[in-house]
RNA sequence: GGGCGCGUAGCUCAGCGGGAGAGCACUGCCUUGACAUGGCAGGGGUCACAGGUUCAAUCCCUGUCGCGCCCA
């Protein structure tokens, strides 16, 4: 017997347990199913599960369990990537902590430690993905660092380097100072700083005027090679060509015309710093100028590239900023700056500051030498895939965001200064050449042929950016380089399931590096998921303190409620609100499921094992079996396109509107009996219960199971594996809809009425119908039962001879429901009921005969339009009619 | 500045050429033998604004205003 109140903790890990070790999750490749695939988007292997995680893990659950039970040979690839700059972080404290480095005790012990640390605590999300419920195929996890995926790695890299596709090239990177590395463009977040605009004169050689630059950096003028006036800006023409001193340094830098410099912004003079602005780069290539860096690898002021050129007129000066942090040299700079009359003016100014998205440190422009993917070249062909619909979009929209970056993306700087990674396949000879093979072997044998003699090799310190490794996930994690049964089978994979702040990261690197090694998509099918946001629309944030953590909702409500609530709240592309309130209210969802199957277990509800839909014969039967088929198909339809919500949303109706509140109550006279009747209404209610259990299995799978356990269904543990209901002929659908929808709208009229007339709730009626048609009158008579118990009426007969005094009406149809309640109704109320009913009808006829009077609709408007129109004006003339005389009887 | 998207009931959103919807919240009644984590009934909207197309516009087009995000 089921417990009176459900407690989902009861049995979450207990079933959890049976599918996994009865390999309920696993795919098999040897079975003649079509498969479907779905590549999880790896996550970080230092991360716990958040919001975002357990809304788009929930997705992908939900979508796998519906294929895996619509009989596709399921494969959800699960594993976690390496997170290298993370990762290293993370250990990197840890050592701190122990008063030592990595530095100190060397990159082969560092990489030790990090291996350990991800042995110990590197499962954290897996383990926390089966409380979500999630079903991937855990004998076939995958990390980024495996053998295997590193192999994948190597390999394509040297491929890479030998079409070209890969080069080394000193160019402006992203740098993060604190942790000393180049990181992504993508990796960096521009934040609005309240800052200074710093104005600057410049002195022109060999005249008596100044130019006036403007600047957010002023550190930077020791780097200075030009500046830079908009060759249409009639101000400065004169001045192109002359040579500036720049204060400080003394160093005698040219001006130059470049459309780079805005006429508008300040002075329309812009100082040059080719080193430190991505800007500048672009203005010092045209131009030819020096490219100096004045600042090192940790942001420190640095003169070794300068001085010699320099001719200051305070050398002490110069030399005291050696050294110096950029913060404290820009002070120092700004205050001699003015002490010595070359700053003009400062105004505050509002500006974006480039800041590491996980450092928090302000990023520093610096030309390093680093490794480059060619993106451009790899963007060609995934952007065709887009384009012509081997990959699409969900919702579609996202394309525009995808095809924006594609088209203009820059060199992708897969480098990074870092141990925790994947080292780059790429040794170095004495006199600086280079050889990229997949192994040390290979690379020395390249020299030997090179150079005729065995040469001291000495590999590339730098590993490469997670996300290379990660853009092979696909295909890697199914075994390439190696042709495997796998990689046949399951590339490309059906959809990836994503944020649509990940599109650059994931989804774009892969299908370029899918399009490359393999030569075709990774996945058909893109469906891009809302941001998860506090209840109040908050983006959550650390700081806010508004963070939720899934685990403790799981905790508090059960992870089905959990799974629904995220579920019913993805609809396309938006964000999402979550918290304990909504989580809450959608438990009462799954709340009410139990409560009903908690009925039919009562009620002797037991699954009939040669139940068949089509034998059924009572109405009541037939029309909720005819409405579970609509549930069916709205369901199967809603989830083949993506759109869970709806999925989730067709299946609350069904089970809560047409299953719970209609068919169990109207079922509840029949099944007190022990007839033909009542053994029929049992085994519908089981079999409509078992279609809800496999409905609702891929958004509540716990419960379900739970209860498909319960009853007998199947044996414990089976309905993850079971077959997706279809749907299957009803006996006279139409006549069963009519039939029941009567029934329900009569016991609702007269439930309104009721309420309307403050008729006590315990206080049974009696029911009278005038003027009904002698299929009406069947009809009642056949419901008698059920509309006494649903409507709380007493007795129910035809009206013969004269209106009762102080009665009620309603018009359903042909007829008039008419409730005697003398000494209970106030007539007066009664009037202004009928009137207001009266005055609705009154107005829909009104529109309807305007329409019909314009001679323009009846010429032009499509024919049924019309003929609708015609009946719905006739309905609601004549149940105008019918209220006129209602009203007339208790005048 | 460029691009994308959004303004529909108090809130969250669905609908996207011919009857304005759902959930939550709200109000009233009800411990009716599955469920008060519930039942029944109800109130609440010039579908942002202004033009245009159309027999017909919440829906299509143009503009305005407001909001969000992405890229410069």
């Amino acid at each position: 017997m089921l417990d009176k109140t459900f407690d989902p903790a009861a049995f979450e890990t207990r079933l959890y347990e049976i599918w996994e070790n009865a390999g309920a999750f696993a795919a098999d490749p040897s079975r003649a199913a079509a498969p479907f695939t779905i590549m999880i988007p790896p996550p970080n292997v230092t991360g716990s599960l958040h919001v975002g995680h357990a809304l788009t893990m929930t997705l992908q659950d939900a979508l796998i369990r519906y294929h895996r039970m619509s009989g596709r040979d399921a494969l959800w690839q699960p594993g976690t990537d390496h997170a290298g700059i993370a990762t290293q972080l993370m250990v990197e404290r840890e050592l701190q902590r122990e008063g030592t480095s990595r530095q100190e005790i060397g990159r082969d012990a560092f990489l030790e430690r990090v291996w350990s640390w991800k042995a110990e605590q590197g499962g954290n999300i897996t383990r926390q993905l089966r409380r979500l419920g999630a079903s991937p195929d855990w004998s076939r996890e995958r990390f980024t660092m495996d053998e295997g995926l590193s192999q994948a790695v190597r390999t394509i890299f040297v491929r890479l380097f030998n079409d070209g596709l890969i080069y080394r090239a000193k160019r402006l990177v992203n740098w993060d100072p604190v942790f000393r590395s180049a990181i992504s463009d993508l990796e960096v977040e521009m934040r609005e700083v309240k800052g200074n605009l710093w104005h600057l004169r410049y002195p022109i050689e060999g005249t008596a005027r100044t130019i006036t630059v403007a600047t957010t950096r002023p550190e930077t003028m020791l780097g200075d090679t030009a500046v830079a006036v908009h060759p249409t800006d009639e101000r400065y023409a004169d001045l192109v060509g002359r040579t500036v001193i720049l204060p400080i340094t003394g160093r005698r830098v040219p001006i130059v015309a470049d459309e780079h410099s805005d006429p508008e912004k300040g002075s329309g003079a812009v100082k040059i710093t080719p080193a430190h602005d991505f800007n500048d780069f672009g203005v010092g290539q045209r131009h030819g100028l020096a490219m100096p860096s004045v600042l090192d690898r940790e942001a420190r002021i640095t003169l070794a590239e300068i001085r010699a050129e320099c001719a200051p007129q305070d050398a002490a000066f110069l030399d005291s900023l050696d050294g110096l942090d950029r913060f404290e040299a820009r002070r120092r700079i700004v205050a001699h700056l003015e002490e010595t009359g070359a700053l003009e003016t400062i105004e505050p100014h509002v500006h974006a500051v480039p800041h590491a998205d996980r450092s928090n440190a302000v990023i520093e422009p610096l030309l390093t030498e680093q490794w480059f993917c060619n993106a451009e070249a790899l963007a060609g062909p995934a952007i065709a895939a887009v384009e012509d619909g081997r990959v699409q979009f969900v919702p579609k929209s996202w394309e525009n965001t995808y095809f924006a970056w594609m088209r203009n993306i820059e060199p992708w700087c897969i480098s990074r200064q870092l141990w925790w990674g994947h080292r780059i396949p790429a040794w170095y000879a004495p006199d600086g050449s280079v050889f990229v093979a997949e192994t040390e072997a290979q690379a020395r044998a390249q020299a030997e042929a090179r150079f005729g003699a065995a040469v001291a090799l000495r590999q590339d310190e730098d590993v490469l950016d997670t996300w290379f490794s990660s853009a092979l996930w696909p295909f890697s994690t199914l075994g390439w380089p190696e042709t495997t049964a796998e990689l046949a089978r399951y590339y490309p994979g059906d959809v990836l399931v994503t944020g649509f702040d990940i599109i650059f990261f994931w989804v774009a690197r892969m299908i370029m590096m899918g399009m490359y090694a393999m030569g075709d998509v990774p996945f058909r099918t893109v469906m891009i998921n809302g941001l998860v946001r506090d209840e109040r629309g908050q983006k959550m944030s650390k700081t806010k303190g508004n963070v939720i953590d899934p685990l403790a909702l799981i905790d508090q409500f059960g992870a089905d409620a959990l799974r629904y609530t995220v579920i019913a709240q993805s609809g396309a592309g938006r964000n999402i609100k979550l918290g304990p309130n909504m989580v809450e209210a959608n438990r009462s969802f799954v709340t009410k499921l139990w409560n009903a199957a908690r009925f039919c277990e009562m009620n002797a509800c037991r699954p009939v094992p040669d139940f068949r839909p089509e034998a059924a014969a009572l109405p009541l039967s037939r029309w909720i079996l005819d409405a579970a088929n609509r549930a069916i198909g709205e369901a199967t339809e809603a989830l083949e396109g993506f759109r869970l919500a709806d999925y989730a949303l067709a299946c609350y109706r069904f089970t809560w509107g047409d299953f719970c509140d209609w068919f169990l109550e109207l079922a509840k006279p029949g099944l007190a009996g022990d007839d033909a009747a009542a053994r029929e209404l049992r085994a519908v209610a089981a079999h409509v219960l078992g279609l809800l259990l496999r409905l609702l299995h891929p958004v509540i799978p716990f419960v379900t199971e739970a209860l498909w356990d319960e009853f007998g269904y199947g044996a414990a543990g089976s309905l993850i594996r079971t077959s997706w209901p279809v749907a299957e002929p009803v006996r006279e659908a139409q006549a069963a809809r009519d039939e029941v929808s009567w029934a329900i709208r009569a016991i609702s009229e007269i439930r309104a009425v009721r309420s309307e007339m403050n008729v006590p709730a315990a206080t049974r009626i009696d029911l009278l119908i005038r003027d009904g048609a002698p299929e009406t009158l069947a009809r009642a008579t056949r419901w008698r039962e059920e509309i006494g118990r649903l409507a709380r009426v007493e007795t129910l007969a035809p009206l013969e001879g004269a209106m009762p005094q102080g009665a009620a009406q309603a018009i359903l149809d042909e007829a008039t429901l008419v409730l005697p309640l003398a000494g209970i109704i106030d007539l007066a109320a009664e009037r202004k009921r009928l009137a207001a009913t009266r005055g609705k009808t009154e107005a829909e006829a009104g529109k309807l005969r305007g329409k019909l009077g314009n001679e323009d609709f009846v010429r032009r408007a499509p024919e049924e339009v019309i003929a609708e129109t015609r009946e719905r004006l006739e309905a609601a003339e004549a149940e105008m009619a019918r209220l006129d005389a209602a009203l007339a009887r208790i005048a």
